[in-house]
DNA sequence: GGTAGTTATACTCAATTTGAGTATAAATAA
DNA sequence: TTATTTATACTCAAATTGAGTATAACTACC
């Protein structure tokens, strides 16, 4: 009784990955560099072949391996995105369901086509030096002129980007992306023919091809939400590493600044680090380098990360 | 470039939806009433069908409307199987991916057939009066013996089932039903052909076809693991209630037993509570009935609900 | 070679949250 | 009445969190 009716219109199965590494303050998501100047970037993509994959794992370690060839750290599934209209829509073709998946890892590099900062897709995400102007500025002013005709979204945008009175939550990073799609404010709400979207914009930030913005935004909102109860932050770590070093990682990829002598107690007592007795030269007095303690392996919760009530760099404590 | 070679075997989607709802204790899922004597049970399901389903969750609500009828709250997706081996794989038939959702519901009954009791597919996840005995009785002894030879599985099992001193994680229900089915403690590992199984299963619970039990484990670990965050539990109570009829719909989900005094403080500092003046007549003193302010929408943090390491029932505070 | 600048680390302290109670109130059943 | 049952209020110590101050250990520069 299920299962009926094969051999209608084909389901093809998309693996995308978000791979996401840190450097140096910079959030980066590997792109393929196949890039023309008319089309925006890419994730690493190709289809699941059940005949050659014997999970979709395996299907996704395939094509990044081919396309982009960066060593894994950490790989989970997001999510299944399935909608019409999200897709490539070719009439005829098959329909695209895609899976997208998060990857982490500690290799990155900055030949600007491959590695790019993932603030250029999502600017307004970044609060390190405080809140982005181009909230009030531009998303506000735009995002309201469309709630006035969409209030059964209002409550939602409120939660989502934490208005009047409300906290940021920095892991809301997909419900505030898929809002300025739905509200047309983003290229590909254009590209995918919405009828409420302008060909050029008004909210900044890069597009990418086919619905890989959602998925990489799917992403940075897990792993925002995962860094505080998982130690996922040591796969973007290297092998050795200083607490301050720990701290920027976690800064760049929750957006916001951290209280220094709070997140070195927090750290230090998870019983995650081991020092290593020797010692980072730099400027300043020499930090100690720890590692992260692959004995007892990575499951266990890593409580506290959390994020106190948004801070900008600028009234930051200590230094 | 991608999307190359169609035309190859067919790839099938099957969405599967473990409906949940909770009714004085017992902790209910909703299966299909097809069942005969030699086939176990199973979630509602059907295949994504794109021309007719413009989302996956559409198509999902046909399913579920035709095969079971019931009305579903909050809706959200699990996660998306694609294993080779764990779904039916008749040679030459499409292979078969399955979306997983979790639905909830306020609306349960107990005809038999229809809403089961979970903790008859999981036993050992209900700690409500204490540790199982079954645990340390027949699945401690078979999951060692089977680790015996599967050391690199060992530190996953720790964690999973909280042993030598780690806390017993209720949220890891996924993972635990995995390690039982990876070492063939579960009917569906015979099932499924996998070699180191046998016919009749060590471990006490009872079986879904298909994959379904391994989605309702994903369903039941998603669930607990949400309730401590979002207020998602109010999506398994009436219209009004008082506040031990939601902490009795807590510990039946969470599978343990929380102090009365502090889940009240907890849940009335919420806010997410509005006092309706009415009250309660049972045995002893009335209670006050509180309803759900849907105002103030459900999506803001429900921090706190966290469960303090193990306390049974026996031992409980107060009364 | 002393001093300013820079970064790391130790320690403090109040506010809040949590875990675990005791005490009391309001009903019913005998 | 009195025991029993359930609900609710209040207490209190321990632990955690937020936000500092104080000090240590380097480098660069004059």
């Amino acid at each position: 009784m299920q299962h009926s009716k094969a051999g209608e219109p084909q389901i093809l199965i998309d693996l995308s990955t978000a791979i996401i590494g840190t450097d140096g303050g910079i959030f980066q998501c590997r792109l393929v560099e196949d890039a023309t100047d008319t089309q925006p970037g890419r994730l690493p993509f190709g289809p699941f072949v059940p005949d050659q994959h014997r999970t979709m794992e395996i299907g996704l370690r395939q094509w990044v391996g081919e396309q982009v060839g960066v060593a894994l750290g950490h790989v989970e599934q997001l999510y299944t995105f399935a909608d019409r209209g999200r897709q490539n829509t070719t009439p005829g073709a098959p329909h695209v369901v895609s899976v997208g998946y998060l990857a982490l890892t500690n290799q990155t590099g900055s030949q600007t086509q491959a590695w790019r900062d993932i603030y250029s897709f999502f600017p307004w995400e970044d609060w390190r030096d405080g809140e982005p102007s181009m909230l009030a500025d531009i998303i506000y002013p735009a995002l309201d002129s469309w709630l006035a005709h969409h209030s059964e979204r209002r409550e939602s945008a409120r939660l989502a980007f934490g208005r009047d009175g409300l906290p940021w939550g920095e892991e809301y990073v997909l419900e505030r992306y898929e809002l300025l799609y739905e509200a047309g404010l983003v290229a590909e709400a254009f590209a995918d023919g919405r009828e409420n979207a302008a060909p050029t914009p008004p909210v900044p930030g890069d597009a990418l091809q086919l619905d890989h913005r959602r998925i990489l935004a799917t992403a940075v909102g897990r792993l925002r939400a995962k860094l505080k109860y998982r130690p996922v932050i040591f796969d973007l770590m290297p092998q050795t590493f200083t607490l301050t070093q720990l701290q920027h990682t976690a800064e760049t990829v929750l957006g916001v600044t951290l209280h220094k002598q709070n997140f070195r107690r927090l750290v230090e007592k998870s019983g995650f680090l081991e020092a290593t007795g020797q010692m980072s030269k730099a400027r300043g007095r020499p930090a100690e380098l720890f590692k992260f303690r692959h004995q007892e392996r990575s499951e266990r919760p890593l409580a506290g990360l959390r994020v106190s009530p948004g801070r900008a760099r600028a009234s930051d404590a200590s230094d």
